[in-house]
DNA sequence: CCGCATGGTTCATTATTTGAACAGGCGGTT
DNA sequence: AACCGCCTGTTCAAATAATGAACCATGCGG
């Protein structure tokens, strides 16, 4: 492994709920020597990744990387216009809903539209890692990729969320199968206990899926009203945004038809 | 210079106007040899910061800086919270207004606002870089900034944007100490001819200047009554801003007083 | 067909990285 | 006051990775 990749590989420690991390905590989460953390951090600070603060002088990322996420919408401005579809959605089934997007091997859940309509809802981290499969999202981005990256995540360890996680690939296989015939994947408590998710994939140019979308609620809230009313609306949703990025959907993804 | 900041010093070549780039083109821009850009733009790629897209193969940056951007933003909360205040300002004063960040040795406009009320008006680039001498936002920041900063941006090469730009130190820094009387910049044709533009500092916690909120409108359009509202206007939207993101200014910052 | 550009590759040489051991500061305990 | 355990930060001989000149394959325009 370079230099290179192991300097940024540091940057993936960072989470929402580890947003300030001091040098010997990185000496341990990475298991390089911390004279070479302590190096490759000041590299990156010197680039503007990341900066040190407060008095015991821990690492959070820094101001550099707001600019190229700037610039990296300027290019593909996947989160400006899913923004506004997630908002519709959101308040047209009265529940959370939001985006993920595939980065490498990870599924990272980056734009979020919360309802009003109840007091309870499901809340999400920032940047939060969904797990491809415990969760309607991964299920639906797994459905539609090519068999190599189905054969790497499922070889990788699975790990139980929840009691209800599926871990076995041949039952993940079989869901995926369900998703293919109907372009929607739904998880009940796969990934957070008592929630109900659906997901459609959200396809790029490639026809491959860059990510998916996905409307989450308490599973108590799933009145025979909402499972109607949730898969019609986020496959009209889904279609939007892929389109609206241009992106299309493989000739294999079904045209929504009411169940 | 160590291979990890030359290796990050690849991805400052992107730009809004250039958000995809070739192999040779980065040799040609960064001095290095192609092997060693190509080594350095694959291990980018590898950990998902940039990827390469379409026939040509060229670069552009990868969707790894948006989740680093939403962390970013779950732990200092900028740009989601300039959001409302930009649109307020922008709706209250009729005209273009943004937020830039200090980034090292540079001012980078990350967030915008734009007033429906006129068809003609001022358009910024997204992550476009600010020239400190030229702009109202960069004299904004500078007349607060320490000793050192101010010196080394002073004597580093200024250029002239347009035959109204003041480029000799000793006139910026009379400029500096104006800006000081009022705290508050105003810069008419500096950086793009006719754009009259003012300025106020965003501080930190530690009173240094993170930033500047501006409002930037063509200048036939300032009249008496705009020359009076935009400087009220947006001194509050500053302090509004300051403090909303934990910041304060320091002591000697002017309470505003009407013109 | 040729010249020139592109993206991509190789491997002997060179430069950089590495990490064990160390230093100083701080807070808590005795 | 002294000591301990942890933190951030530093050094430099040894080890490892990076480097880049030269090369390859392909595509395009004249």
């Amino acid at each position: 492994m370079g230099t290179v990749s192991k300097a940024l590989s540091l940057l993936a420690h960072f989470s929402c709920d580890k947003s300030e991390i001091g040098l010997s905590d990185l000496t341990r989460l990475s298991g390089m020597n911390k004279a070479t953390v302590f190096r490759m951090m000041s590299e990156l600070q010197q680039s503007g990744f990341v900066e040190q603060t407060g008095a015991d002088r821990s690492y959070r990322l820094g101001p550099q990387v707001l600019r190229l996420a700037a610039l990296r919408e300027a290019a593909v401005p996947i989160l400006s216009v899913s923004r506004q579809v997630l908002r519709d959605l959101s308040d047209e089934v009265g529940e959370t809903c939001h985006l993920s997007l595939v980065q490498g091997m990870q599924l990272n859940s980056l734009s979020h539209a919360y309802s009003p309509r109840h007091a309870t809802k499901v809340m999400l981290e920032d940047a939060e890692v969904l797990a491809f499969h415990a969760t309607a999202s991964g299920l639906a981005v797994l459905a539609y990729s090519n068999t190599a990256f189905i054969d790497a995540i499922l070889t990788s360890p699975l790990s139980s969320h929840t009691p209800d996680t599926i871990t076995q690939p041949g039952k993940i296989r079989a869901q995926l199968d369900q998703v293919r015939t109907c372009g929607i994947a739904e998880s009940i408590g796969g990934f957070e206990a008592e929630v109900h998710s659906h997901a459609v994939p959200v396809f790029g140019p490639d026809c491959q899926p860059i990510g998916a979308l996905a409307v989450a609620a308490p599973a108590s809230r799933m009145t025979a009203a909402q499972k109607d009313l949730i898969p019609q609306a986020l496959h009209r949703a889904g279609a939007s945004l892929t389109h609206s990025t241009g992106g299309m959907p493989p000739a294999s993804y079904p045209v929504f038809t009411k169940t």
